[in-house]
DNA sequence: TTGTAGGCGTTATCAG
DNA sequence: CTGATAACGCCTACAA
């Protein structure tokens, strides 16, 4: 690889002239600019971005630290980071935590020393260790689908109290009382958020929590599977499933279909995510859509802005949910022909 | 962020001396370590690896550019390089090319700087304008779902010519002869290499190759579902369909559902990949399956030889493909209660 | 066994 | 307008 050195020996001048000319920085004739120009096509130079990191202790990459790569939901998310991150000029250093804090500590521990300009945290655990690493940080962080103690991080989540509510709210008005509730770990603050707002709605309908109708399954469509046969194998069995994930939802779906229940008619489904398949689910799944990429994109924006150095018009984003109503909660009313289009959606 | 030199201050010794303490390189004297490691650690001292990639012309980096990243089987292969890449100590630069030769070019370049110490590049076009620059590259490149012209870049691809003559073979041995097949763009690699296998397998049986059964898409749900519509308007259907990417074949699924055909009754169907959301399909998807985490911690090893010099045993893997047979393509002999284990697959 | 000097490729500063 | 010089933080001779 030619250095700054070589393209000044060819056009003729010193190294820093060809830097100036590159970037714009200080005055440099005419003349001066097309030769060095010439040399750099010349000899395909490219300044190194390693030592122009080490220089300017800017490197232009951001790493993201998020639990798996696979999961439809955390996929979307990291495209919508890239997608912004690209555009922003910036590389994107992909790092699976695998939801394990010690992981998580490792790579933040890692990034202290300016090898990126800042981090992407997705989906820390409620009372993270790692938090104190965060707060400690050589660079800005943003966390995504949690919150640090205190309101010094900042951080977008979607609006999980509202998302659960409302599907609570909906499985009420359909008649439902014994409503099962398939939760993710609640040392998840996704989880958490919707355990409070299960429990919130509930009660302002006058329906008694019941803890026998309550389980925990780790997102997996095999915890799904599991929990569903478990809830459905209890006395006074729920009419209605509210699946905290839809991969989760997914399992579950499937345990009901194994145990003989029709969906929805012996048994609502209502999931959370609204992963692309969900809609192809049999029957299609209601579920509460949380816009992954835009959450991804949000935070990438926001940790740009940090490490520009300019301030945040808000620290705190709730992005918005929406409940999307389809077949494995309401009976079909539709004719073979009405389906045909509703269930095109989207590409 | 401590520097080396004030690591030296701190224990009373050289910079060279710490260096020496960190890597062991050069004699340190026990006692002369142990100051230092005290130092190290009070200090929360931590090498710059700008600084050392700067001086070692190695930074542990290497780069992924890749179509794109949500995509089941594209997230399933990132997840596999991930995993051996991080458990070798490096880290991954995520990069999404979107099939775009110009956006694959200008990472290609972009990488030429020394800020990664190898590439691997996943699913360039059949004559991609990149391999140009893939020959020139300064670090070593591993070819993922694709070749170059020649033998010289190494590459991992998939068994594509076996997987589509098996799902041909099987078809016909089911009965069929009209078999319709919705491919991927020509200028994919595994599309090309599916297009030959099947015109092969029908010719070995006797079956005339019909164009009016053969229609491309570009992967994704949509163009199925508009292929699947537009194959079965033709006159003279087909009793079958070959579906070259599993997200494809879910749209024709919708498309002959919609169209009021059953599957597999009226149409049988086949898809390509395997993807986890197959087996979930209704009905669930016969297909074939290729091993993408492993297609992408397999080229992640070869690449990684490559970088610390290591000849490489085989410069062109295959890797093998496994027909998955399922409800999509025969009638459904089971009961219900045999169906309820058989659809339980894997997690 | 330890320390000194030089350089990796840039860019910022400042003098010419 | 141009160029010499120093510095970013580390590592590797080589000298002490």
């Amino acid at each position: 690889m030619p250095t700054i050195k070589d393209v000044a020996r060819l056009a003729g001048g010193a190294p820093c002239t060809v830097s100036n000319t590159l970037n714009g920085t200080g005055y440099v004739a005419k003349t001066t600019r097309e030769r060095v120009l010439a040399a750099v096509r010349e000899l395909g130079y490219q300044p190194s971005a390693i030592a122009r990191g080490l220089k300017l202790g800017r490197t232009n990459m951001i790493a993201l630290i998020i639990p798996t790569i696979s999961t439809p939901m955390f996929s979307e998310m990291i495209e919508g980071i890239e997608e912004v991150a690209t555009a922003t000029n910036y590389n994107l250093i992909l790092c699976r935590s695998a939801r394990d804090p010690k992981r998580e500590l490792t790579y933040l521990n890692l990034f202290r020393d300016g090898r990126v300009d800042g981090i992407i945290l997705a989906a820390p655990k409620v009372d993270d260790p790692c938090f104190a690493e965060v707060a400690a940080a050589t660079v800005p962080v943003v966390l995504v689908g949690g919150k640090a103690p205190g309101e010094d991080v900042p951080s977008v989540v979607v609006d999980n109290r509202r998302g659960a509510s409302e599907a609570i709210r909906y499985l009420l008005e359909l008649g439902h009382r014994r409503i099962g509730f398939i939760n993710g770990p609640l040392t998840v603050f996704d989880s958490r958020e919707r355990f409070k707002a299960v429990k919130d709605a509930l009660g302002k309908a006058g329906v008694p929590f019941d803890e026998h109708l309550y389980i925990e399954g780790d997102f997996t469509r095999s915890s799904g599977y599991a929990a569903a046969r478990e809830i459905m194998s209890r006395p006074a069995r729920p009419t209605a499933l509210f699946v905290g994930g839809d991969t989760m939802a997914m399992g579950a779906m499937q345990a009901l279909k194994d145990m003989g229940f029709r969906i929805p008619d012996d048994v609502a489904v209502v999931g959370f995510d609204d992963i692309k398949y969900a809609q192809y689910f049999e029957p299609p799944l209601t579920t509460v859509r949380q816009p992954a990429y835009q959450v991804g994109s949000r935070a990438t924006k926001m940790l740009l802005s940090l490490i520009e150095g300019k301030p945040l018009r808000r620290k705190h984003l709730v992005m918005d949910v929406k409940l999307v109503i389809r077949g494995s909660s309401e009976r079909r009313r539709q004719t073979r022909g009405e389906r045909r289009t509703s269930q095109h959606e989207g590409k």
